[in-house]
RNA sequence: UGGGCCAUAGCCAAGCGGUAAGGCACAGGACUUUGACUCCUGCACUCGAUGGUUCAAAUCCAUCUGGCCCAGCCA
């Protein structure tokens, strides 16, 4: 979709660096810890540096940022590599993983102890917090800051070996004690971790730090680009303090851009787990969340994503973009894809008396006017109907032009019909409502003598099969505020609405993940999980707009 | 509090000294066998504020205000 004719200030500075030959070729990355799932802010960044690399010819890596292996596992391994597949970025069939380089990455860390620049500190993490000063007061070095070379060399090789025990000694890079940014404050480099890595097992128990790893994880692949969020900016120094020191012929270019936001949802791996863990949601892929396992189950579209990033556009302001403009995304993707199908969810019924009981007709109109190459629907037709609840008035509201006593409306793809008599429950809902239809008004082609405001659809209960529609609605509430005071969520109970109605037989053999537009009501799809061949569940993906409030 | 970053419509977002793009949302209208879609129309005399420079400022300068991030051996 839509190409943006403006360019964004990262697209800026890139067509800068080719102009000054500064990169060889342009190449990103996508770096996940594997700590979790992914969520549609992670997506942004997928299909952002993607197209970033599509876009100027280069190549886009996805490469496992595993230098912590206290919380990484293989499961998470495994969604994240699914994820990515099912948004459909090339990444050259290759997943990478910073724990591949470790050999490197020790490489140069004995490189910069060499040139003076690394030291082993025996400081514990308690001393290091306190020699390391805070925003008002610089820091003091620390005692071990000016061992030799070669015995900071000696005691690196016996961390690696084993020597030592967790948090006993660490390697820290040798900068600036008194520098108003604290990541210059020496930094740690290389911990202790006796603990076995999803990757590496047991061959190593010194880990290198997030800080040193990723410039040297970017430097190693050629990655020229390296886009990451805004909370890295104070971080870049150290960045390119290690690739220049570590002397990279094409050293990569951090560049930092705004995390999404979203109205409505929570994005936010803490709280997203929170609801998780708290039983409020069915798992980490249930259909009111926005990671993109979720995402995926509630109906989106890969493409919906992608326009979805394209349209709500890159800055360094931090923004929180309308729910509204993902909707959008979605129903512009399968406006023209799907079948236009007919489900009722919140069903009454409709009774044409005369229209013989013993007939069953069928009717036949495209699936989708829009697009008839999907094919021609045939729908069956009888003298007993359901139709939607809101469909029929006995107090017609001004302006509604529905079903009501002695108005005439269209049955889609049907007749025309005329409401009779109504008959209602102990409660004095609507149960049966009667009506007389035109057989002269069939919906095949021919010219009808008058026309009628109203259309209105059905399904015709002699072939209908039961099914169950569910409803989302924003699973925070945002009136409330997101999230309370003790950092809890303000979910809506009401999220979620079962609804129990009747499908058109065809769509009894939809199966899991299908999507379709159910005229009038919204684009659905077959819930993978919930669904089962006796009960169909369908998820809303997105309701139409609508212009009529009753 | 020291440092870094940000501020253009309800929400995103272009704009880079020559007189405010675009999208979403919203409102009105046309069309309509989905109150959908589509198509028109409208939607910032003004860019966080105040001063200054200039023939000319959202763009340059100064000051101020507001918001976000940083004191992990997390990423």
């Amino acid at each position: 979709m839509g190409d943006t004719q403006s360019k964004n200030f990262i697209e800026v500075e890139i067509e800068n660096d080719l102009k000054n030959n500064k990169n060889k070729e342009i190449v990103t990355r996508f770096p996940p810890e594997p700590n979790g799932y992914l969520h549609i802010g992670h997506a942004k960044s997928i299909i952002y540096n993607y197209q970033i690399a599509k876009k100027y010819n280069g190549k886009f890596h996805l490469r496992f940022d595993d230098t912590n292996p206290q919380k990484e596992n293989e499961e998470y391994v495994k969604s994240i590599i699914d994820d990515v597949n099912w948004l459909g970025v090339d990444y050259n069939n290759e997943v990478l993983f910073a724990s591949n380089y470790f050999d490197k990455m020790y490489e140069f860390a004995v490189l910069l102890i060499k040139k003076g620049l690394a030291y082993v500190c025996d400081l514990s993490a308690d001393e290091i917090k306190k020699y390391r000063g805070d925003y008002n007061s610089i820091g003091k070095n620390s005692p071990y800051r000016d061992r030799s070379i070669e015995e900071n060399l000696k005691l690196f090789e016996e961390m690696r070996n084993g020597k030592y025990e967790n948090g006993e000694k660490t390697l820290r890079a040798k900068i600036d004690m008194s520098s108003p940014n604290l990541n210059m404050r020496d930094p740690v480099i290389y911990r202790i971790a006796k603990i076995n890595h999803h990757n590496t097992k047991d061959k190593w128990c010194i880990y290198p730090m997030y800080d040193f790893a990723h410039p040297l994880e970017d430097a190693i692949e050629g990655i020229s680009h390296s886009l990451c969020t805004l909370e890295f900016e104070d971080h870049r120094p150290f960045y390119d303090w290690v690739v220049k020191n570590c002397e990279f012929k094409y050293p990569p270019r951090q560049i930092e851009f705004a995390k999404l936001y979203l109205t409505n949802v929570i994005t936010g791996k803490r709280y997203i787990k929170e609801l998780v863990d708290k039983k409020i949601v069915d798992g980490w892929d249930d259909p009111r969340l926005v990671t993109i396992s979720a995402l995926k189950r509630r109906g989106y579209t890969p493409n919906s994503l992608k326009n979805f990033v394209e349209l709500s556009g890159i800055s360094k302001a931090n923004s929180s973009c309308d729910y509204e403009l993902l909707e959008y995304c979605i129903r512009e993707d399968l406006k023209l894809k799907t079948k236009r199908m007919m489900a009722i969810l919140d069903p009454i019924k409709l009774i044409i008396e005369n229209y013989p009981t013993d007939k069953i007709e069928y009717l036949e109109i495209p699936y989708n006017v829009e697009n008839e190459s999907i094919g021609i629907h045939r729908f069956s037709f009888s003298n007993e109907l359901y139709i939607e609840r809101e469909d029929f008035q006995i107090n017609p509201p001004n302006k509604y032009y529905r079903l009501y006593i002695g108005n005439e409306v269209r049955l889609m793809g049907a007749y025309y019909i005329k409401a009779t008599r109504y008959e209602v429950d102990e409660f004095g809902n609507v149960k049966t409502v009667y009506a007389i239809f035109d057989e002269n008004t069939k919906q095949d082609g021919r010219v009808i003598d008058r026309k009628v405001k109203g259309t209105i659809h059905f399904v015709d209960a002699k072939t209908a099969k039961s099914a169950e529609f569910r409803i989302f609605e924003n699973l925070v509430d945002e009136e409330k505020g997101k999230i309370n005071p003790d950092g809890t969520i303000n979910y809506n109970k009401n999220s979620l609405t079962k609804k129990y109605g009747f499908i058109e037989k065809e769509l009894a053999d939809a199966k899991a993940f299908d999507s379709f537009q159910f005229i009038r009501t919204g684009y659905f799809n077959v819930d993978y999980k919930d669904s089962s061949k006796d009960n169909l569940v369908f998820n809303r993906i997105v309701d139409l707009k609508s212009s009529f409030k009753l």
